[in-house]
DNA sequence: ACCTGAACACCGTTCAAGT
DNA sequence: ACCTGAACACCGTTCAAGT
């Protein structure tokens, strides 16, 4: 018996699984069509091409995300709390960020981010083009930091490798440093470390210059 | 007439060559072998497949960068002109980057700035675990924030596009930042300002906590 | 030791033809 | 309006056969 008929949304949630799945890599359009028991060339009536269905994938995805709440006592703490939500929004979705950065969109996804930070930069007495530099300082960060993040975790294993390189390196001058370096980084930790960093310096620039 | 022998190193220097024109996806075995006037099977001789001739470009270049300076009066400053350095040689290879984070080997490419870092972090005064994460923060901004930059150069036209977001969402309340957001990223700029907020928190814990 | 063409198993996309 | 198979122009890789 025939299969109902194909529509456009069936196409993106079978391809957005298969994406979930294996990868964007491992969308083609044979094993979609496979996946969706239909033609090849049917697909290309409902969503036009390739290029187009990921376009289509990333904007549903994207348009999930957003919705940020900032919690804590001060603007600073508040800022922290975005920008941790942010970098847990796109680890867990670790193939749209791989996507979304490919297809140059990752400014469009951060806009209610973006929001949420000017509001907080505000409270914190920053105006003008001061305020946009925190916020985009911040925005600039925390993207990064989940780029090298997912860059890291796919690494094949180093050689030389840093323990290598470190524990002999300068055992004798500090010890201690040699140890951390040559020790996985603790990805959670150094997160909160850089943007609490960053964000006192930037919130409290008078403080301590 | 028949062509000179192949070598090794011939299909690497023509391989570079083709992804430096074109980008690491142009190169194509079959396009190389065009280029090299042999059969697309010989290179197979030569570099074994695809996949471990990117490898052997990736090493190649990241052999030659390196060689770090710091300069500066104060180890702040140092850090900070390693950090510009690091992005200027990052953006003077941008498919190199592309390939480099593709293959995981960010990490590899690093070393020697992390090298030269560590020695001004010391010279900050730091020392043992401290030590440790200032120079990852420091070299976790760095990259990614050259992804990230790398990512809005590449970028399609945006729509919404941030003009037309910010010019009238809060035009009455802080003009001066709406005008900021609407205009594109200086990224030269917003680059000196993170570093030089991150690494002066980072070097400076005691002064302004 | 080095090179070759034929062949295999994949791609994305187009298009004329069906209903 | 929607679906189809055949065909085209590409891929990377293997392998038996040449010299």
């Amino acid at each position: 018996m025939a299969r109902a008929p194909l529509t456009r949304d069936e196409v993106l949630v079978v391809a957005a699984d298969l994406v979930k799945r294996d990868g964007p890599e491992a969308l083609t359009m044979r094993k979609l069509a496979a996946e969706l028991g239909t033609a090849v060339t049917s697909i290309y009536w409902h969503v036009g091409n390739r290029e187009s269905l990921l376009d289509a994938l990333v904007e549903r995805t994207v348009a999930d995300l957003g919705g940020i709440r900032p919690r804590g006592a001060t603007p600073a703490e508040r800022v922290v709390s975005v920008a941790r939500t942010l970098r847990r929004q796109l680890r867990d979705h670790p193939h749209l960020v791989a996507m979304v950065h490919e297809r140059g969109l990752t400014e469009r996804m951060f806009l209610p981010a973006q929001q949420a930070l000017v509001r907080e930069v505000h409270a914190a007495g920053l105006r003008g083009a001061g305020a946009a530099d925190a916020v985009r300082a911040v925005q600039f960060q925390v993207v990064g930091y989940v780029l090298v993040e997912r860059n890291r975790e796919r690494a094949p294993v180093q050689r030389p490798g840093e323990e290598e390189l470190w524990d002999t390196a300068l055992a004798e001058d500090d010890a201690a440093l040699a140890r951390s370096l040559s020790r996985p980084v603790d990805q959670d930790r150094l997160f909160l470390t850089s943007v609490r960093a960053l964000v006192k310096s930037l919130l409290e620039p008078g403080s301590c210059s």
